[in-house]
DNA sequence: GAATGGCCCGGCTGC
DNA sequence: CGGGCCATTC
């Protein structure tokens, strides 16, 4: 080993510059904590290893030299390195340092990609041993759910009873672990019917020659872990060294994948932050990264413990917003970086609020120079970059959403999308099912029945069932006819896939099939707006060309396909002067000078669900609001609102938990002007907020809660009482910690909000207005008393009046 | 067989 | 609030 350090250490110019000494050090000791992402890489070179990197510790510098390393000083052929990365901009990004580390020729060879992408291409590549076809296609949650609403009808399964969304669900959750439909195991009524669709949606995956997400990692997997599979003795010794980033949010799978990969050398280098891992809910275990040294036979480890990214208030932040986590791998993240501008905690009324404060902050920036691809708002759910947008056009700032994958929802991009795929795999039932008749071609629901049915007649696929249907004597003359021309339609189309490029396939496809033309004819907007659509689309498949003809390749229609089906939300980021806008899930990984997080309120951000059978996993919230709260440089404003309206219904939720644990020496407050104005108020229609007098500002939570040092009970319980009237006026900006010795009810049981605001919000309670109720919906108040605590009665629709505590009420408009 | 309107239900994070 | 599904209608 000693030996090695020699040659380990002539790495690239940039990497000599970090000092040496630790790499020494690091191999005397099993376990180093190492402040230069350059030394950690050029440590050991040999053997498992895993880097736990503090957030803005530089992570992905550590694989960056690390790769660079082994190309330059280790000699090690650029084929035989495999890099995972989380997203396929993460890949490209590292590609673009590799080169100017140690040149393009290199980096072409290697094996650089998200786990879906790498094993994609190896699917292609060995496509015969894992039993697809070249031309294979990957299917999406919407396919999915396609195939198994077919899958239901034929097996006759009552999808009331068998939500189509839990089945797939569980399925997803048991491929993840790596079970397959045979081994599937009942154990009770449920599971059988999980069981029959199980199989029965393998058989339809199968044989439209299709896969699932989880397909591409299984079906790879099961080829590594196959001892007399002789493709899987090519990929198990076909890479020497193996790293991973982001592996704090692996799961099984994807362990086994990786370590199967490095199974012959050992030579497994992982990257991750376990307090960053925010992906349980699709399978990430954080176990496997806590238990990397055990199962690897005494891994080293080693640890990046220094922030370069943060100012040392938003460090400060981050450090509060994560302590409070359980189970964490033991470090203490610091900076030397100066304090910087302190954080700036908002409270407004509501979410138009919090976006004009949002958007009028961005303003202030651009006119001081401040280039807007520097800033970023986060938020918990796509659905509140809504507002967001509407305030940043209106004012017009520029921006750009990232993820939602909105665009690909549109009716006719998915039109053509399955167009292009039914061409470049006919077997694609539900792409035939999605075109069949679009655009009109008179070919409707008795026609296509009888075409399923004889495509499970003979076993076939639908398109191949197309020909024996237009020959037997099951159709009248019309319908022969409209599927004899479509079938010819097809065809024809399918015999140029080889021919002409992919943008001018597409083309064809609009042309030929008429959707073009129907569009055109169609004076609507909404018309007008689709064939825009289309337009982009188009674009985005040149741009594809463009970029694999730069490489040398030949762009194919499936190469497209499988880019945008396996594309990740920050995937389509563009490197453009506009404001990012984006769910926190999205925005890992990445870093902004100016980062505003909204929606910082119980509920939304930590987030609940609706469903109450649905756990709700605080402890990832928090590493959540962490990711969130460490992508900032210089800095970071929270924003939370006094109320917001979501999926049709207004909240009133009090400041997120996370605001509590900031330690006011890190932290400045002020409110929006229309809080100010409106605070102890609960409706605030235009124009009324201005006059009213407020009663004063609303206590702040989070000073408040983390005087008194918590533990927090319920979701609600580290929030005192807001009491309309207590506080005093404070003038904008202005900061200041309130101490709050008496909430009463701090630690109480979680109170709807009209209980929680009773002296300003009773009045809005009367006879007539209308309330929500967690279990009987709407309803209309028909009376209310004035107690303490207050009781409504209420009429909800299909019940006799009730009489029901205020406080288990939430007003609906 | 297509187009339209009403109604119900779910509502998060994503490769 | 919105999408998806069903029923009604031409």
């Amino acid at each position: 080993m000693a030996g090695e350090e020699d040659s380990e250490i002539s790495l690239p110019v940039e990497t000599l510059e970090a000092p040496l000494d630790h790499v020494a050090e690091a191999d005397a000791a099993p376990e180093t904590v190492l402040n230069e992402p350059q030394t950690a890489a050029a440590a050991h070179v040999e053997g498992p290893m895993v880097v736990f990197a503090g957030a803005g510790s530089g992570k992905t510098r550590v694989i960056t030299y690390r790769i660079a390393n082994l190309l330059a000083a280790c000699n090690v052929p650029p084929y035989e390195i495999l890099a995972v990365t989380f997203t396929n901009k993460a890949a490209g990004e590292m590609k673009r340092r590799l080169e100017l580390l140690v040149g393009p020729e290199l980096v072409r060879d290697l094996w650089v990609g998200t786990f879906h992408a790498i094993c994609a291409r190896l699917l292609r590549r060995y496509h015969d041993a894992a039993g697809l076809t070249r031309g294979f296609v990957i299917y999406d949650d919407d396919d999915q759910r396609a195939v198994m609403n077919r899958a239901y009808k034929e097996l006759g399964i009552d999808d009331k009873r068998f939500p189509p969304r839990q089945t797939l669900g569980r399925i997803h959750r048991e491929k993840q672990e790596g079970t397959t439909a045979e081994e599937f195991t009942p154990g009770n009524y449920v599971e059988d019917v999980v069981k029959r669709c199980f199989v029965e949606y393998e058989r339809r995956l199968a044989a439209a020659n299709a896969v699932d997400f989880d397909d591409l990692l299984l079906r790879v997997l099961r080829l590594l872990e196959d001892p007399k599979s002789t493709v899987g003795d090519d990929l198990r010794r076909k890479f020497q060294h193996v790293l991973v980033d982001e592996f704090q949010d692996v799961n099984n799978v994807q362990y086994r994948l990786v370590s199967a990969f490095a199974g012959a050398t050992k030579n497994l280098f992982v990257v991750g932050d376990d307090d960053q891992s925010i992906y349980r809910w699709r399978g990430a275990d954080v176990r496997i990264v806590r238990n990397f040294k055990r199962e690897q036979g005494g891994a080293r480890i080693v640890k990046l413990e220094q922030n370069y990214r943060s100012s040392g208030n938003i460090v400060n932040a981050a450090l509060a917003v994560i302590r409070p986590a359980k189970d964490r791998e033991p470090k203490e993240l610091f900076t030397e970086n100066p304090p910087g501008a302190l954080v700036l905690v908002v409270g407004a009324s509501t979410e138009r609020d919090e976006a004009a404060f949002v958007a009028e902050r961005i303003r202030e920036l651009a006119d001081h120079d401040v280039e807007l691809s520097e800033v970023a708002v986060f938020y918990r759910m796509h659905a509140q970059s809504r507002v967001l947008e509407e305030v940043l056009r209106a004012d017009r700032i520029a921006y750009q959403v990232i993820g939602g994958m909105r665009f690909f929802e549109r009716a006719e991009v998915k039109d053509l999308i399955a167009y292009l795929r039914v061409l470049s795999n006919p077997k694609s039932d539900v792409d035939l099912m999605r075109i069949i008749n679009v655009p009109s071609r008179k070919i409707g629901d008795t026609t296509t029945e009888k075409l399923a049915a004889m495509a499970n007649e003979h076993g076939t696929s639908l398109f191949d069932a197309i020909e024996p249907l237009v020959k037997s004597d099951r159709l009248g003359p019309q319908p022969k006819k409209a599927l004899a021309r479509f079938h010819a339609l097809l065809t024809d189309l399918a015999a140029s896939i080889e021919t002409v490029g992919p943008r001018d396939l597409a083309e064809r496809v609009l042309e030929e099939t008429g959707y073009q033309k129907l569009l055109e004819l169609d004076e609507s907007d909404e018309a007008e707006a689709r064939l825009l659509n289309l337009g982009e689309l188009l674009g985005s498949i040149g741009e594809f060309e463009e970029e694999v003809l730069s490489l040398g390749e030949v762009p194919t229609v499936g190469g497209y396909l499988e880019r945008i089906t396996l594309s990740a939300a920050a995937d389509d980021m563009k490197d453009a002067p506009r404001v990012a806008l984006m769910t926190v899930h999205a925005a890992k990984g990445l870093e902004f000078g100016h980062v505003f997080i909204v929606g910082l309120e119980e509920d939304t951000f930590p987030f609940r669900s609706m469903d109450p059978n649905r756990e709700n996993d605080v402890e990832e919230e928090r590493r959540l609001a962490y990711v969130a709260v460490t992508r900032a440089r210089h800095k970071l404003t929270l924003l939370h609102t006094e109320r917001r309206s979501i999926f049709g219904t207004t909240r009133y939720n009090q400041p997120s938990r996370f605001l509590a644990d900031l330690p006011p020496e890190v932290v400045s407050q002020q409110l929006t002007e229309s809080r100010k104005a409106g605070a102890g108020r609960f409706i605030d229609r235009e124009g009324w907020g201005a006059q009213s007098q407020a009663a004063g500002a609303p206590r702040l939570a989070w000073s408040a809660a983390s005087q008194m040092g918590t533990p927090r009970a319920g979701p609600h319980a580290s929030v005192p009482v807001q009491r309309a009237g207590a506080a005093p006026q404070r003038a904008a900006g202005e900061r200041f910690v309130e101490r709050d010795d008496d909430a009463p009810s701090a630690f109480g049981p979680s109170k709807k909000v009209l209980a929680r605001a009773l002296g300003s919000a009773r009045s809005l309670l009367s006879p007539g207005s209308y309330v929500e109720h967690k279990s009987f919906g709407r309803g209309r108040v028909l009376e209310v008393d004035d107690s303490a605590d207050p009781v409504a009665t209420v009429k909800f629709a299909g019940w006799q009046p009730k009489r029901i505590k205020v406080s288990f009420l939430d007003v609906s408009e």
